[in-house]
DNA sequence: TGTAAGCTACCGTCCGGTCGGTAGTTTTAC
DNA sequence: GTAAAACTACCGACCGGACGGTAGCTTACA
């Protein structure tokens, strides 16, 4: 048996047997929230998805909304765990932009962890406190990328775009990506994410006639 | 009795007075369920923000499923008269394209009407004919995409990246807007516009490497 | 005076959440 | 070593209230 179980410690928990309880309920959750929404699941259906009551749930969490607080905490642990913290400390900031694209497309589609896709489909239904909590976290990842694209234009790498608008079209064309992508469909997601790497470095036109003032008439 | 299903043939009704007493309706609602979801919203706060009791807004709907289809219907309405109608007989397939970012960005971004924007929070919220209608109508606009990022092609205007992938990258880049741009925010819609324009065509890097091969190291 | 548009008052259902209890496991005390 | 005590994980039954929706009456106006 491996030593002490600080469970109320905010570190991050050694996960090495099968999940704690509450996590596999965020899990399970995730699940139900994302295909039917929100508002419109009920806590017995959470609790028939984890073959539990609607009771056994609420012994691990203490309302609706603290459970959805939970699992976009969750979401968030995971994406600054798996991308976030990653691509911080890449020193050339055109690679830290493409490695940050490809992890968190990869994030998205993969939906082994449904709870990234609940942080973007429910991201309104959060209040109070709670909202103000998870907003912060995001806005981390929003001064992230504003930073970044600041860098590679004080370097000359990138044209003279509002940085800020730059951010928001990154965050659209790859948060956008869980209303349409299937993993059984016939684009692979990697594809897709060298693809958008390409189209928003490179832009669509061809080379040639890259031009950023008026179009050539045909 | 004004049943919303039925009126699959006439379409456009005449709009000449002041707004007929459902479609006044549809706005108030579209903005209930956007502040708080279709199912946190209550129908008895649908009727408050309509100045009235519930059973007097039942008066007028059926059914709020029905409510909600009859929403995103008005709302493709008006996206297809605004948007797609016009952009459609644009000989130039660029200048086509650029019509088409302008003008649905700026449906989205002008809030007059919020329709647009429950279509694109709540599309899991609809189900069984109602889903398949609407979705029928998006899937419209998905091919005039593609098909227009293949004319382009043909005719060697731009580069030859997979037009599925390039439709979905702009939808996301344009559709996500909502979640962040405030009117009243520091950027004004029009900018964002042609930033997004300029973005998808040119691309993020100076035009002196934007070459499509390895970055060269700093 | 007929009809569309509203209202008051109400219904049955389902929802979030609680309560008291129990089986099984771990900790403590001698 | 073992039995009492404490704790964990869970369940069946239940509650107050809010929800979607309706019946039937009234008002405004052509």
């Amino acid at each position: 048996m491996p030593a002490i179980l600080e469970n109320e410690s905010p570190g991050k928990q050694p996960a090495v047997k099968s999940q704690p309880r509450a996590i596999q309920i965020y899990e399970a959750a995730a699940r139900v929230f994302c295909e039917n929404g929100f508002g419109q699941s009920s806590m017995s259906e959470v609790a028939a998805a984890m073959n539990m009551t609607k009771a056994g749930v609420y012994h691990h969490i203490s309302s609706k909304d603290e459970l959805l607080f939970g699992i976009m905490s969750y979401g968030m642990d995971v994406f600054e765990e798996r991308v976030l913290d990653r691509v911080e400390n890449i020193r050339d900031p055109l690679e830290r932009l493409r490695a940050t694209i490809r992890g968190h497309l990869l994030l998205v589609t993969r939906n082994r962890t449904k709870e990234v896709t609940v942080i973007l489909n429910e991201a309104h239904a959060l209040r109070g406190e709670y909202r103000t909590r998870i907003d912060r976290r995001k806005r981390r990842y929003v001064r992230f990328l504003n930073e970044m694209f600041r860098e590679l234009q004080r370097k000359g790498l990138v044209r003279e775009i509002d940085p800020r608008i730059a951010t928001f079209a990154m965050l659209g064309m790859i948060n956008w990506t869980y209303h349409w992508y299937s993993a059984s469909g016939r684009l692979r997601d990697t594809d897709v994410a060298e693809t958008y790497i390409d189209l928003f470095l490179s832009g669509l036109l061809s080379h040639d006639q890259a031009v950023p003032g008026e179009t050539p008439h045909q």
